[in-house]
DNA sequence: TATCGACAAACTGTCGACATCTTGCACGGG
DNA sequence: CCCGTGCAAGATGTCGACAGTTTGTCGATA
């Protein structure tokens, strides 16, 4: 357990993260796996044993505990699991479509990599698609609807104020969320959701990015105020502007390229010495 | 199934397709299903028998012999074609993510309803995103991409004038893909395929209606002379309004609510002998 | 020393079996 | 006659096993 908390590129191979993986399931895992299962709108669908998997394995790519490119073989999920392969198999292909893996007959599951172009054709349609949700929010957000979105930026205000970033990434996220509720579209939620989830990680690089915390913070406040006024053409205007900034400041990190270097994970030595094993 | 490894996607087995289904496919498989296989990106990704199944079963959706809220159970899929349970459990799962088919836990796997509101929540997103694809096609379509295009409008002029709704279809479908093949955002194109996946069916409907082949023809003219004369905010406009049009076609011809109709499929009786047509 | 080829480990895809659950149907009560 | 209850057929989810591939490693060769 012990090694779990090495930051270093470790391939997963191996009981690297053997007993907090196995425990994983019910206590240890906060809100975050929460609103992943409801991302992927896991628990109508599915079993509790593939929800497992599937949360356990999303949240470590999330969280960059998984690195880009990493094996995700399926014996050692289910290993871990004390499963068959039959459900881990079933929860890769569920992250599959999410874009956060990559599947291959006949090769081995791995972490997606990113690329550049990807990550921009992806904030591409998601300035185009918030701009729309933008303009819903206007048309359709009830007095009591824009007094809780107030709140929440309020919120987000006093989180960078106080340099809180995963506080204020959150917030961040669960506003977004709020908003494509209030829009009405189910439809286009989903497609956010699953752009926001393939991006989620980049998004906290973003907002690591000096001055980004405060600058976003702001550019929420001027969206909401908008919103408030039921300009919707200054909304969506805003809301894309500042969805090209997170784009920029990602650029800017030059953390896809750090994080897309071509991982070889190295083969187990068969003797069974990989250090700590289970 | 034999040990036939081939490399072609060999048709369907011949074995156990007695019935009216039956005759649908094997002869009639030929392009459409390949489509439909790049599509979903089926080829590179699965193994030969997931896309066997999920090519059947995705096409029996599109083109209505399965309606929508039919079961699937995958006892019968999988005796269909000589195989275990697996491949088709994963060839309903990659159907599923495409919005073709709901799945429950625990409940038999259904032929995806549609409501009202769910097929107008997917063309305003489409509405949006083409607009989007008519502008960086605008942007980035070199001369011969121009001519092309140009060359497949013709082509459904002359379909329209000629009634030949079939041909019209596949050519309005093979337009729009290779429209957003041009505008060079593959998060975007996929994004697209899903959704006029779902709605294959609806736009069949729509051209059926009397008058709409030719205005639909008409409009894909003046959007093409659009992107000739390089005018994105016209091309968008445009392409924006085609796509209303083609959802207020769907909503008149009332297709909805009857595709809808609760269908309770009856139990087999179980000495195989399915009596009645299924 | 570097390269190529073959071996062996390990992983994937598929299968049939089993436990659990859902569902249609029959039966009994109101 | 209609409705709720219980049962049995049948479907799903999971499992362990097996065959076929992929892949890393080792040894032979130049």
């Amino acid at each position: 357990m012990a090694e779990c908390s090495a930051t270093q590129p470790l391939p997963m191979t191996g009981s690297s993260l053997g007993e907090g993986a196995g425990e994983a399931d019910d206590g240890a895992l906060p809100d975050r796996a929460e609103q992943l299962v409801r991302w992927l709108k896991l628990s109508e669908r599915r079993q509790p044993l593939v929800v497992e998997v599937a949360t356990w394995v999303g949240l470590g790519i999330i969280e960059g505990r998984l690195r880009p490119g990493a094996d995700l073989n399926s014996v050692e999920l289910s290993q871990r699991f004390s499963t068959s392969r039959t459900p881990v198999r079933e929860a890769l292909m569920l992250l599959e479509q999410e874009g956060l893996v990559e599947l291959r007959a006949r090769l081995r599951p791995r972490v997606a990599a990113f690329t550049l172009d990807r990550v921009r054709e992806i904030y591409q349609v998601r300035e185009h698609l918030l701009a729309v949700v933008a303009r819903l929010v206007v048309e359709r957000a009830g007095e009591p609807q824009v007094a809780e979105l107030g709140r929440r930026v309020t919120r987000m205000q006093h989180q960078a104020a106080s340099g809180d970033i995963e506080g204020f990434f959150w917030s961040h996220v669960g506003l977004q969320e709020r908003m494509t509720e209030i829009a009405g579209n189910e439809s286009l939620k989903a497609i956010l959701d699953s752009l926001a989830l393939r991006t989620l990680i980049l998004r906290h690089v973003s907002l690591e990015q000096p001055g980004r915390l405060a600058a976003s913070a702001d550019e929420q406040d001027r969206i909401f105020r908008a919103i408030e006024a039921r300009d919707a053409d200054l909304a969506a205007m805003l809301i894309s502007r500042h969805t090209r900034a997170a784009l920029e400041m990602i650029e800017r990190s030059g953390w896809i390229q750090f994080a897309a270097l071509p991982q070889r994970p190295r083969r187990r030595s068969r003797d069974g010495t990989t250090g700590p094993a289970r």
